[in-house]
DNA sequence: CAGTATCCCTCATGATACTG
DNA sequence: CAGTATCATGAGGGATACTG
C-alpha cells in the first residue's frame, strides 16, 4: 500500500478543494461579477440596451478586445442578448436579459456596502500603513 | 496648440477613466471580496476565530504565501483582526472586527443569488455551447 | 507555530493592426 | 460598424525551502 507523504497528502487534498471550488456556485458568481469589466458593463446596461460602439464610448478605459470578450461571456451566460440587425452597416444592440436583470440587486447590495462603509476601509488601511512606517 | 489626434484623445480618455474606476467605492469593494481567498477566509472566520494553522487546514488549497497574503490585507482594511498570544510556541488567532462582519450580508446576498440562478447561467452556457459547436 | 524569501511560470490584459 | 488576429508585458499565484 503506497503509504502517503505528508507533502502527497496536502497535495491531494488541494486538488480536492479546488475541485469543490470550482463548482462551489459563489464562487463561480464571483469570479463572473468580480472581472473588471463585467460590472461595468452590467451597470451600463441596466439603463436599457445599447450598441456595441454605444458601449464603447460609455466606458473609455475599455478596449475593443475586452468589450467584445466581456459581451461575448455575458451573452454565453445568459445575462446578456446580443440581437443583430442585418442593415449597412451593421448594428448590434446588447441588452440584460431577465436572468441579468435580477443580478441587479446583488450589485445594489454591494454598492450599497462600499458607499456606506469604504471610508472605514480606506481609514483602517491608512491607519495600519502609518503604523508600518512609523516601526521602520 | 497641440491638436489632438483620435488616438491621444483616446488615450486621455482612458486615463480619466482608469483614475475614476480606483476612486469608486463599488470597484474597491469588488476588488476586495472577488479575490479568490477573501470570500473563503471570510466565511471561514464567520463562525468565530481561527488560528493560522486552523485556517490552513479549513482551506487545504491555499498556500502559507496566498494566506498570509490574505490575511494581511484584511487586517489592513479593518476587516480581520490579528491577536498574537506570546507563549511558546507561538498562537496567532485571526477573528472578524465588527466592520467584517457587516460584510457577510453582502456574501449572503451573492450567495443566495449563485444558489438560486447559477443553474440558469450554468443551461445557458451549455446552450451556447452547443449551438456554437453546432455552427461548426 | 507562524510566518519569510525566492524562483518560476502561466495567464490575463492591453496596444496595434487588419477585415467582413 | 462591429468585430478578429497577433504580439508583448507584467502581475499574480504556486512550489519549495528557510527562520525567529
Amino acid at each position: 500500500m503506497a503509504t502517503q507523504t505528508a507533502v502527497q497528502r496536502r497535495q491531494l487534498d488541494a486538488v480536492a478543494y479546488n475541485a469543490f471550488l470550482r463548482d462551489c456556485p459563489t464562487q463561480k458568481l464571483l469570479d463572473r461579477i468580480s472581472d473588471k469589466w463585467v460590472s461595468l458593463v452590467l451597470v451600463a446596461l441596466a439603463g436599457g440596451s445599447q450598441r456595441y460602439s454605444e458601449l464603447l464610448r460609455t466606458m473609455p478605459g475599455v478596449s475593443q478586445k475586452m468589450l467584445t470578450q466581456t459581451l461575448r461571456s455575458l451573452e454565453r451566460d445568459g445575462l446578456v442578448s446580443r440581437r443583430v440587425t442585418a442593415s449597412v452597416p451593421v448594428r448590434v444592440d446588447y441588452e440584460l436579459t431577465e436572468l441579468g436583470t435580477t443580478l441587479l440587486p446583488v450589485m445594489r447590495a454591494i454598492k450599497d456596502w462600499a458607499e456606506c462603509y469604504i471610508e472605514d476601509v480606506d481609514a483602517a488601511r491608512e491607519r495600519y500603513d502609518s503604523q508600518v512606517n512609523a516601526s521602520v
